[in-house]
RNA sequence: GGGGAGUUUCCCGAGCGGUCAAAGGGGUCAGACUGUAAAUCUGAUGGCUUCUGCCUUCGCAGGUUCGAAUCCUGCACUCCCCA
């Protein structure tokens, strides 16, 4: 007997509506089905927004189907109105393109330990050939206008500000036709997605009966917010990104650390594969003792370890112990660079330690952890300077040499978390 | 077209001739507490500085005065009322 798929993403809160659930068990029932969800590649690198999918890809390769990733190069380059307020920009072909390559290689990571039989498709290679007259003869005669306005994704944009385009407005039909032409290439009848995505997949449950009278079938996941009601993966600097030259191991094991009790508890549930019987410890663990954050140290481990891999997961790891440690003695230059990679730096020449040396102020407004001088003075007046992890409280203190902590370097800091690297040449 | 109110430091908002770099609140930054959380409390918050002062700031441009964010004139913009 098969793992209930359906019944463990219900176990974790990952469904949000599905069609009818007693065809879609039936369906899921036999191993090697393929089930699949679509990715936009309007950037690089995917990020924590994608990772629900991501690990609903995992979990459908992981009781024995197939997981059929889609990167929409052709629906890329329409751009899907659903939970947009205002018009998308087109991207070049050539920004495109190298989307496409990236994000197909995340996916192609993140899904390599869940199994080997996994898909990664791009739409842009059957839609390519397709002409217009063509498309609306076959798809788009099967749209009545009166369904296309009813969707919440055009109606909405309809209501407000931001209007829609033609271009948008025919979004879904082609997200109808991939599920279709999947259903005939790949036997694929499931399609999972966010909950914006009910539209665009009813769409394609339509075109299907309507097209070749067959039964397809949808899964739409409640979206991942933060109990502020803000959306998961984002922060006041930006997203999180997959990609460790965006968001490095070390501040993407850090969102997660971060995170509220609740939305730490919901994340373990949601976007790992923590049997449920360990995640039931972890919750009473964190009722019993909030301090000890074994939750939060959990998380984070299991997603860096997934999306950065183990040698990420260290990294981070050791990065978190240099940066919440004790003062900084000796460190090589390598790891130093490795540890505090996306930590602001700035080169001073080797020159200005010699003599009575470089006021600590100012170099702390060169490398930006202080707006002025004055500023700079304050902070260290009132305990937030702090060179190599010491605090040092003279506003005067001048760095020389003594200060170097891997030949020609030395870590500033300001308040508890703010670094900066001083490189002097 | 007529009458009135306003424009202050990141934001809101006091100030109505000197003691004003300018009350208070918010935000931000730092500290304490703590769980690298929330809440709370404390301090700081134009720039430079030989730490003593210097420079710039109160819509813009002029003027009165020993001295203006504060008074006068003009200009710009915003809002309200009447037509």
């Amino acid at each position: 007997m098969l793992h209930d798929l359906l019944g463990e993403f219900e176990a974790r809160g990952l469904v949000h509506q599905t069609t009818d659930a007693t065809t879609l068990r039936d369906w899921l029932a036999v191993p090697g089905r393929r089930v699949y969800a679509g990715f936009d590649p309007t950037a690089d690198s995917l990020h924590v927004g994608h990772l629900v999918a991501l690990v609903l890809l995992r979990r459908v390769a992981r009781v024995g189907h197939e997981p059929v990733a889609l990167v929409g190069g052709a629906t890329g380059m329409i751009g899907d109105p659903s939970g947009r307020s205002a018009e998308r920009n087109l991207l070049s072909p050539a920004e495109l393109e190298a989307n496409i390559a990236a994000v197909g290689r995340q996916i192609r990571h993140v899904l390599a330990s869940a199994g080997d039989r996994v898909h990664v498709v791009n739409n842009a290679d059957w839609m390519r050939g397709v002409g217009y007259v063509e498309f609306l003869r076959d798809v788009g005669k099967h749209f009545p206008l009166s369904q296309m306005l009813a969707k919440d994704s055009v109606k909405s944009r309809l209501e407000g500000d931001g209007g829609i385009s033609y271009t948008e407005f025919s979004y879904m039909l082609l997200q109808a036709w991939d599920f279709v032409h999947l259903s005939d290439t790949l036997d694929c009848r499931v399609q999972i997605g966010g909950s914006d995505q009910w539209g665009n997949i009813t769409a394609g449950i339509e075109l299907g009966r309507r097209l070749r009278s067959r039964d397809l079938h949808g899964i739409t996941c409640p979206l991942l917010t933060k109990a502020d009601g803000t959306k998961m993966g984002k922060t006041a600097s930006g997203a999180i990104w997959l990609d460790p030259l965006r968001t490095s191991p070390y501040r993407f094991y850090q969102y997660w650390i971060n995170l509220d009790d609740d939305d730490a508890g919901r994340s373990l549930l949601r976007l790992t594969e923590v049997p449920l019987d360990e995640i039931a410890g972890l919750d009473a663990r964190r009722a019993a003792n909030p301090a000890a954050r074994d939750t939060q140290k959990r998380l984070a481990e299991e997603l860096t370890r997934l999306v950065h891999g183990e040698p990420g997961l260290a990294a981070a790891r050791q990065a978190t112990e240099i940066f919440f440690g004790a003062e900084i003695t000796s460190l090589d230059e390598a790891s130093l660079g490795e540890i505090f990679a996306d930590v602001p730096s700035h080169e001073f020449p080797r020159s200005r330690l010699e003599g009575d040396g470089l006021p600590l102020a100012e170099a702390l407004k060169a490398t930006g952890l202080a707006q002025s001088a004055g500023a700079a003075r304050r902070t260290i007046e009132q305990g937030g300077g702090y060179v190599n992890n010491r605090r040092v409280s003279d506003p005067t203190y001048r760095l020389t040499a003594h200060d170097l902590v891997a030949g020609s370097t030395l870590v500033l800091r300001s308040g508890k978390k703010s670094y900066a690297v001083a490189r002097f040449r």
